[in-house]
DNA sequence: GTTAACAGGTCAACGGTGTTGTCATAAGGT
DNA sequence: ACCTTATGACAACACCGTTGACCTGTTAAC
């Protein structure tokens, strides 16, 4: 190692591994998502990844100074990617839906980069476009600055947290996710009318709900209140419009 | 090990270990939460746990057949101590907040249970009561019960995750943190104004507000997007009472 | 061409992790 | 007093991330 790190991308002198593969940050990245992808969550580590690239897993550090710098890389890719599978339409409110959900997918389809990147600034070159992006379309629908930021704030966390969330819960072995389906059933349905009256009234929705993912109707309810936040600010401005929920894309 | 397992709570035959301590599951509960409090999330496994305890590591694994199991009791000792220190004035609004900001703050204390209970039904004691009384808050307010199932999931969902979250970025060492939230000062807040507007528009709120959780801010809105929807139902229900927001706990 | 610098791949080792098979023993019931 | 058995201890396994030392091929300069 002596003093080691990234020489950050002027990288020459290549040279293959002693298995003919020729080594990159590309390479490096796409491998792991692929064995995230094949394999499942937990079988992205150091070792096996130098496994599955025929090469030494040391040598790997001369890319990523840690393994978390590593899952950063894969978790700006993984923006990227969802980014560019994003079409905005103008209507801020169904923008921002169809945004969210592309995340939590995105997310859901990555679970390891997903629990890793949720809480990290990247401050990589995708993740910079999505901020800017998503800023775009709240200013643009009409939010002054500071609410927009913290709608921004918000709308982000909530993608990220419930990706996380889901994605750690989906990392499950199948049958321990059956299990857990199965404590709604047994454990909370059989519940006595007279100790735990609410549970009992209701347990036919607990069973239905509980075990999906509560992210839409999370995403819809920001969204809701955010509209009517949307309204009261335009009413306050000047009562000129009356639509609501959609919003014209005037930017200056 | 041969068949082991865990007998429940019908345990017999003490035996203190070589340096006289009397295992049981409450002590190890309780000495993993210690051990968390003082030496940060990342200080708890199989091996100093049992160190802390003065017993080899391998007797664990009399008392908890996975060491998430052992995360799930002390997941579910957390669920009951946040319980025990809330009192419900019969504000739904004000109760429910109060509840979702003392969860959050739990999962803040104890960093690595919160990240491994947020996806977890225990189906423990504890759980089940904060699943009655979180129901019962909400009927009472007036939800039906589809609603009302609906929102709970949302609700506690929503304070388990940002819970995970936060604690996840909590349990960074705090140069990595510090480092972070520079990343918004040094690379967001230096973007050109002709490449990224908005960003430079609103960096100076970016700024302020990143670095900070924005549980309470979804807390809020959540709670707000409720609030509309009780006084929808109100109305549609018959239009008797004006008051929105409170609500009086006249459950069954 | 020859040479010197060094990026980058490899090897071996360190200290950690969760988990389990085997064994010894003290406690309880009879 | 005996027998059973719950439970603690030990040793080992297979993995993990990380690093220091070494070696070698490529490249740039002469």
């Amino acid at each position: 190692m002596s003093e080691r790190v990234v020489p950050p991308a002027a990288r020459q002198r290549r040279r293959p591994t002693k298995q003919g593969v020729m080594l990159s940050e590309g390479l490096i990245v796409e491998t792991a998502l692929r064995l995230i992808e094949e394999h499942g969550a937990d079988a992205l580590s150091v070792r096996r990844l130098g496994r599955a690239l025929g090469a030494d897993p040391s040598s790997l550090y001369r890319y990523f100074r840690h393994t978390d710098d590593l899952m950063l890389a894969i978790a700006d890719e993984l923006i990227g990617r969802t980014l560019r599978t994003w079409r905005p339409t103008g209507d801020w409110r169904a923008d921002l839906r169809d945004l969210g959900l592309r995340m939590h997918a995105g997310a859901l389809a990555h679970p390891r980069a997903a629990v890793l990147s949720s809480y990290r600034v990247t401050g990589r070159a995708y993740e910079i476009q999505a901020v800017e992006t998503i800023l775009g379309v709240l200013l643009g629908a009409g939010f002054p600055d500071a609410e927009a930021v913290r709608l921004y704030h918000v709308f982000v966390d909530q993608a990220l947290a419930y990706g996380a969330l889901d994605s750690a819960s989906l990392a499950m072995p199948k049958a321990a996710r059956d299990a857990e389906a199965a404590v709604w059933r047994s454990t909370y349905a059989r519940l006595p009318a007279d100790t735990h009256p609410h549970i009992a009234a209701t347990a036919r929705h607990l069973v239905a709900d509980m075990p999906h993912s509560s992210y839409p109707g999370a995403l819809d309810l920001l969204l809701a209140a955010a509209a009517a936040r949307l309204a009261e600010i335009r009413a306050r401005a000047g009562p000129r419009t009356a639509t609501m929920g959609t919003s014209v894309n005037t930017a200056p």
